[in-house]
Parts: C-alpha cells; sequence; structure tokens
DNA sequence: CGCGTAGTTGACCATCATCAACATACGTGG
DNA sequence: CCACGTATGTTGATGATGGTCAACTACGCG
C-alpha cells in the first residue's frame, strides 16, 4: 500500500512578478485570453514555485485559497479511501488548471503530490475574484477548465478502470506519449495506484513490455513507447 | 455486451411554463438562489418532459444545446470505448444537473439513458446565457455544478473501480439508499457496467447479498438495505 | 561497507471471466 | 386462454487473471 505521501513542508522556490510573457504554456493557460492591460494588474499576483518529486503542493481537506496552473513536470491527484488505502484519480500535465475548488471556498478534495520536477504557477483566489466580477471571457476559461478536468475523470474512469491490466496499461501509456514517442515511467507503486493493481503486478507488466518491444528504456524513469504494439494491446489485441 | 440503447427517438410528455414553483427540487436547482423577478422569465423557456425507461436523452457526440436538470427518477451516463464496450460512469438523482458541456457549445460528451421513470427540465443554453452576463449569483452555481459532478466523478472512480467487487457493491448501495433504507435495484447488466464486472458476476452477488441479508426485495427493483452488513462489507470485512 | 528502498521473481491461491445450460418473466399472436 | 419467442436472471464447471507472501536482487547513499 502507498504510503501517506511525504509530510515534510514543501519549500519551493518562489518568485515574483514571475516572467509570465515567457511562459511556455502562457497561450494554453487559465489567463491566455486576458488583454494585455488587465494581464498586468493580475501578473503581479502570480507566484511562480518549483517543486521536487514527492513534494505535496496541497493534501485533501486543507482549506487555502490558491489555484494552480502546472507549467512544466508531472503532478498526481490522490484520493484516499476510508481504510486509508489511495488511488490517483488524474495525472496532471503541463498547462493544467488544478485546485479550482479553491475559487468556491471549499476544501481541497485531492492531494497534489509532484512526480516529475514541476514548476508551478500559483493564484490567489482573492486576485480570480476581482477580475472574475466584469470578465465573461474569464469566466469562460473557467468553464472550460472544470469542463476539461470533469472530460479527464470520465476519460480515465473508463480508460483505465476497464478492461485487462495490460490493456489498461497501453492505454496509460498512450496518454502519456509525447511528439517524440517518450513517455514517463512511474514508480511501480504509483503505476498500481493508477490501474488499480499491486506493485508487483504493475512490475510484472513492465517487464512483459520491455519483453515484447512495447516499451524501451532510454532513462532512468523515461521509455520510447512504440506506439503500433501499444494500440493493438489497447484496443484488447494479444 | 451492453447493447446500443434503443435509439427509437424518445418521445416524452412536453409541458411548458412548467410549474417550477411547485417543484420538488427547485431549492436545491440551478435556479433555485435567483430572485423571482429574475426568475419569471427564465421559467418561460423551461421545458418539462417525462422520459420511459430506456429512453436516450441525448447521446455522445450530440451537438445541442440544452442543459438538464433530474426531477425525479434515476438516469445513467455512459461513455463508450472504442470497441464499442461501455461503461456507466455516473449515476444521477434528482436535483443533478447535467449536460452542462452545451453551456460551452461542445457536443455532449455522453450518452444520458433513462434507469427509472424520469421527469426532467430542459432549458435552452440561449435562455442561461442572457442570464449568465450580469448574475454572478448565477455563474457561482453554474461551477458549484461543475464542481459537484467533478466529485462525484473522483468519488466513483476511488469507491466504484477499487477494491473486490462485492465490496464496490457495497458501496454502490451505501451511496444509493435513501432515508427509508430503500435502494434501486438495477439490472446486472447495468451493474456489471458499473462495477467493471461481467453481468454474471454482477447475478451472483446480488443472490449472495440476499442470502447473507445484506439486501431484501420489496417489490421488482427495488430492496431494503440491511446498512450494517453493507457498511462492513464497504470498509472490506468479511 | 552496510543499510534502506525500489524493483523483480516465484509459488500458490482467490477472484472473476467465460461459456453453456437452464429458469423465469413478459409480451405477442394464434 | 394458451403456445411460443425473446429478454433477463440464475447456476455450474473450468480456466485465466491478478493478489498475496516471501525471497532475492540492484541501486543509491551515508
Amino acid at each position: 500500500m502507498l504510503e501517506i505521501p511525504n509530510r515534510h513542508e514543501a519549500t519551493p522556490t518562489f518568485g515574483h512578478g514571475s516572467r509570465c510573457e515567457a511562459c511556455p504554456v502562457r497561450q494554453r493557460s487559465l489567463f491566455g485570453i486576458l488583454p494585455a492591460d488587465r494581464l498586468d494588474g493580475l501578473l503581479r499576483q502570480v507566484e511562480e514555485a518549483e517543486y521536487a518529486v514527492g513534494d505535496v503542493i496541497y493534501s485533501t481537506g486543507e482549506r487555502r485559497s490558491s489555484v494552480f496552473t502546472l507549467r512544466s513536470g508531472y503532478i498526481k491527484l490522490l484520493r484516499f479511501l476510508p481504510d486509508g488505502q489511495q488511488r490517483i484519480v488524474r495525472l496532471l500535465k503541463p498547462s493544467c488548471t488544478f485546485g479550482l475548488e479553491a475559487l468556491m471556498g471549499d476544501s481541497y478534495g485531492h492531494s497534489a503530490v509532484v512526480l516529475e520536477r514541476a514548476a508551478v504557477c500559483r493564484i490567489s483566489t482573492a486576485a480570480i475574484d476581482g477580475l472574475r466580477r466584469n470578465t465573461p471571457a474569464l469566466h469562460d476559461q473557467l468553464m472550460r477548465r472544470w469542463q476539461i478536468a470533469l472530460e479527464e475523470a470520465d476519460a480515465w474512469l473508463t480508460e483505465l478502470s476497464t478492461g485487462k491490466a495490460p490493456q489498461r496499461f497501453s492505454r496509460l501509456l498512450c496518454r502519456m506519449v509525447d511528439a517524440n514517442g517518450l513517455a514517463p515511467l512511474f514508480s511501480r507503486e504509483d503505476l498500481g495506484a493508477m490501474l488499480a493493481v499491486t506493485p508487483e503486478h504493475a512490475s510484472r507488466m513492465v517487464v512483459d513490455f520491455r519483453r515484447n518491444g512495447a516499451i524501451v528504456d532510454v532513462s532512468p524513469g523515461r521509455c520510447r513507447c512504440n506506439v503500433t504494439i501499444l494500440a493493438r494491446l489497447a484496443a484488447g489485441g494479444e
């Protein structure tokens, strides 16, 4: 079973008035649509932060008032069962927004834990609220973000909770490959928590996939995917 | 495998300017917060409809422009895998809002199919959009609806996709019991699509649960739940 | 070097899928 | 009203999938 994630208070590097103009995910971000003048005031309220692997950005039930955007790296959203078991319910990639529930004053519904060194932008809900009153475009963006999260949740449910384990694993890899055919290969424990299998079984699958050429290691924690084979497996083929 | 649901064009009974004042879920509904004068104009645009079991209210990919609220009955939201298999990703109870994606002009992300005779309110997105411009309270309500849907999706994932099948079944029943201790008992096929098991296995579980007194049939498709036993099972007990 | 963590492997067993048979309920048309 | 057909639920036998427990290996780090 997964441990309670590191509770060491994450001590990220913070920057201020961060260089949003140069941000790689700026266009795709929450505020990509705002006109420059509106943006200026807001950007001074954006804090930039770097988190290391294992850092906990926030945890379930915490009541803070920040919304986040991921600039680089990977983050997992965890949810706990009454018995302490935990399941990864979503995997965040750059340009994803998370912690939206803070906008309604709710406490966070997940724990957000860093899987791969992450650069994150933090905006206080107060800053957004001010803008929200008279910016319909921002409203639309917020709704869209929510809808994307919901899409993801549903896709996660259908693709990663249906079918046999190797099929699910293939689908996960297909979701993660970048343009170069590379995908992150997470710890067996995390893979287990995503696919609803034990770490041992996750390990066996990784070995199998390597053996039949579906994946090839290129560096620790990163592999090249043979999309042809993976697609066949994902579709239920042998 | 589940069949493609009835494509017979559902021919619900429609009413106009429906008696919203008398609606049992009015307070909990999307517009419960609106002041009476604002509400009046809107209500004339609300259509009321009754659907029979098996009716398809909308299907995946359809592009219409209505948002719905469930007044009574049960509705399942389906999502399809590439191979045609389908999984139930959410179960709607009275006062739930669905089809929110229409507000952004997106096509529906699910198929909505009636499980138990359903009374539904339909509001065109145009009607909402007009109001949306200058009603912050409605914005908040919309975000809240979205957040609730997301909550549900995550809960569905953790509770109904983790652990052994009887444990998942217990959790489903616990989610469904009303104040009288009664819960709907859906078809074995639907249960299978919710719990990610075969209809046969769902059947065996129902029989088992009846045998050891966890549930007792009170009428076709409805059972009384022994919450004590169910809670023990849901927690992983024997 | 010794230690702790993560990954791998093997043996065995529980859970669940599969396939086939049978039961039951529900409608339709004779 | 009954005979028949179809859809749905139940049951059984068998095998595949994945869980469990334990041993062992590989790697990083003090």
